[in-house]
DNA sequence: AACGTTATGTAATAATATAACATTTATAAG
DNA sequence: CTTATAAATGTTATATTATTACATAACGTT
């Protein structure tokens, strides 16, 4: 169950915008998109993926540094990120295994690190891009 | 058992650097430490980044936008990475666990998608940063 | 030596992200 | 409703990270 955050103006248009998209988008690709509703500056577009980071509604997918809408409605904050990513078109999909998150929160090791937080990023081939 | 690479002289000049620093490195704080031995450009330096990476010397911590030296001799190629990262100290370790790196290439999903690659970021607190 | 491949040098610029400061809006307490 | 506090916004400038483009040199193989 996710909490319902009230997003605020920027961080609404800007999550929207995310959302309907359908895949990563990068930041001054979001930039470009809204400033015709007024967002004109850097800093308002990564002060609003700061917020909707922390509150789980987009994850960053680190290796491409591109912000993707959760399609995960248990994931409430981004604490456990899975995500797979075709290296010839780029797209992306969250994934959503409650065998390999449980694994990978349970794992611990001999370092004597208490792990608070992950992510994981697999890396090949779609389906289409395979069958070219 | 890692195949010997003869590395070229920027490339074994930085790879030192970075080994030796026992930790992850920025770009530009290696370029600022290696313009004594006569590298003086950004490119310089990314372009033996790169080599380093696709051969497994060298490791990218994705996260950090910053690199490390491999820390276990028997990842030739950078296609299966785990770190430990200290949110606080920003201390990284290289993971090298075999139930782990058996579970992560051995996983897949109903995505159709064949995963040739990884890399995971653990985060939390380093045992000295707990105990503070 | 001739060839193809890998590495280097150099300058310019693109792409990603943050600092600093002023102002406004939302939320909650009294 | 007023005051206090926190959250969000607006704006300018700047810092950090990474790549394009082009010319030259060194290396490995035949
Ligand atoms: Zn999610
Ligand atoms: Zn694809
Ligand atoms: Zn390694
Ligand atoms: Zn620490």
């Amino acid at each position: 169950m996710q909490k319902e955050y009230n997003l605020s103006k920027n961080q609404k248009i800007i999550f929207d915008l995310i959302d309907k998209s359908g895949g990563p988008m990068k930041a001054y690709s979001i930039l470009f998109n809204v400033q015709k509703k007024g967002i004109k500056a850097p800093l308002q577009v990564y002060r609003a993926l700061d917020k909707l980071v922390e509150i789980g509604k987009i994850h960053k997918i680190e290796s491409r540094n591109a912000f993707i809408a959760c399609q995960n409605s248990s994931c409430q904050i981004s604490k456990a990120t899975a995500f797979s990513i075709c290296e010839n078109c780029e797209n992306v999909s969250e994934i959503s295994n409650s065998k390999l998150s449980k694994y990978l929160s349970n794992f611990s090791d001999n370092s004597g690190m208490k792990y608070s937080k992950y992510n994981l990023e697999f890396f090949g081939l779609c389906k289409k891009c395979k069958s070219k």
